[in-house]
DNA sequence: CGATCTGACTTGTTATTATGAAGTTAGCCT
DNA sequence: AGGCTAACTTCATAATAACAAGTCAGATCG
């Protein structure tokens, strides 16, 4: 049980969890990934309420997954939308895997309630854990975890 | 730009974040997948607060992630612990992509800290998006969001 | 047999976050 | 000039989380 050994903190998914574990913050990305970039969408379809929405939206701009930018419709003045930076991008298996595990275990009798499936060949897309040699694992027991060059050993 | 119109209360990635969107929530299991499966334990190799580890591994029970049970080394007394059910096993792909995107964008120079391979082959293992016909998406721009059989329309 | 230890929690109290409602500001439109 | 609107702030209140301490029950020790 050498796990325990290691620093909880120095570990990608506390990291990652640092950056885009909040609340609304991941819900802000799927709504970007999705086409919604400006203020009173995001505000109006999550439900969010705009103080907590204005600091999302800085934080997510300063840690490098939004970019701001003008967006200008014809006779109409400048305003502002958030784009997803390729790091916000990066999150996409993130949002997939967290789609597949509530279409299966939350879903209503109705089934799930959003499809996203492969624009060329219109299968459903899914999240799937391989190794780079090909093999997918299909239990995290077939998953072995041991320290990386990066790892602090705990205080 | 139809996805404003659908509830986004009911997607299941708002869903599966009610059940593990809480703080420490994640990182709990997480634990869990590496054999940490005791009280004292987790709290002291997370650095969370006793209150709140008790209030999630309630819920983590009750929402059927996590399964009690009492666990006895011989000539001691016996302990509780929790264990990972189907359920709770199924986030593997979820914790593995925040691992992988962590690793990308939150490493320092050393380089990740923890490398998860796969047992048989010892290749490190990834997230991957790919469609039920085995095609893998390189982009996100290369999957279609629509609304499924349980779709709800916003208020 | 009573005292102490230990693991697994509660029960306070305080600090941090989130919510909700009401401003504020700047550019455009009439 | 006056009003509209998008994108925020500000301010008060409610919900969460953290920290410190206390409880309780089953060992084990003397």
């Amino acid at each position: 049980m050498e796990w325990l050994e290691y620093d909880s903190a120095a570990c990608s998914i506390r990291r990652s969890l640092d950056v885009i574990g909040r609340k609304w913050t991941l819900l802000i990305l799927r709504d970007a990934f999705n086409g919604v970039r400006r203020f009173d969408q995001l505000r109006d379809h999550l439900g969010v309420s705009d103080p907590v929405l204005a600091e999302r939206l800085r934080t997510l701009v300063a840690d490098g997954l939004l970019e701001p930018a003008t967006y200008s419709e014809p006779g109409r003045r400048a305003r502002r939308e958030y784009r997803l930076t390729d790091k916000g991008r990066d999150l996409y298996p993130v949002l997939i895997a967290l789609l597949q595990w509530g279409d299966k275990h939350c879903s209503g009798p109705d089934g799930p309630p959003v499809r996203v499936t492969h624009r060329d060949c219109g299968e459903p897309v899914e999240a799937k854990v391989m190794c780079v040699a090909g093999h997918e694992l299909t239990s995290p027991s077939e998953g072995q975890t041991a320290p990386g060059p990066g790892a602090e050993a705990r205080a």
